[in-house]
DNA sequence: ATTATTGTTCGTACATTTGCGAACAATATC
DNA sequence: GATATTGTTCGCAAATGTACGAACAATAAT
């Protein structure tokens, strides 16, 4: 068989994976899930690493689609983007799903 | 509020998105859960990368418990360590099922 | 014993990630 | 205009991640 190039399902889900590979980023996700208030500054609060990190972790997060940020006031709003979030949702349950483990293949 | 620690829980959530962080690992688990022969071989043959390197991907997948190898022959037989891919099934349902995003809040 | 097969490990190179303080921009307030 | 507040961006350092070929180990077959 022949070297088969990734799948863009498996370039997505990984990508989203990626975003969320780290405790920070994490705990920003928790945070917005729950709907608690999203200024920069409470986000900031609940984290303990500097706001300069804080904004980047952010920034990543934005860039891989999963939140969007709003300009209020002197203020920054996140929330998250609820279709791709639905979208990596959707991909990891996929993945998990598939895992049948059951017919005495590879897993015992 | 004072500077708070990650939680277990989310030090855990972003180790296991840290494992499924890369298309090629994704398509390693793809590739078990579909209970496709898991030799070494097999595996590698589906991935657009070099042997040294898809070894190390599995690797990293052992080291975060979601496969584990078996000598078999000359040959290894890889397979999903289903207690901790359910557990990072769970992880991730979880976070994903916390956003209530309906009171208004942050999310539109 | 030599040879083939199957994977792992080693050494290397390069890119990305993570984190910080300091500097900066933009708005609001005095 | 000066000052405060709120975040972002910059520059740097250290650690990780990704990928490869080559060398290696272990077993099986000749």
């Amino acid at each position: 068989m022949a070297k088969q190039d990734y799948t863009e399902k498996q370039i997505r889900t990984a990508r989203y994976a990626k975003a969320l590979s780290n405790p920070a980023r994490i705990a920003i996700m928790d945070f917005l899930a729950k709907q608690e208030t999203c200024f920069f500054g409470e986000i900031h609060e609940i984290l303990p690493i500097a706001k300069a990190t804080a904004s980047q972790h952010l920034k990543e997060l934005k860039e891989a689609g999963l939140i969007q940020g709003e300009i209020i006031d002197p203020k920054v709003k996140y929330c998250i983007n609820k279709e791709n979030w639905k979208e990596a949702k959707t991909l990891f349950s996929s993945i998990f799903d598939n895992c049948t483990c059951k017919k005495g293949g590879c897993c015992k």
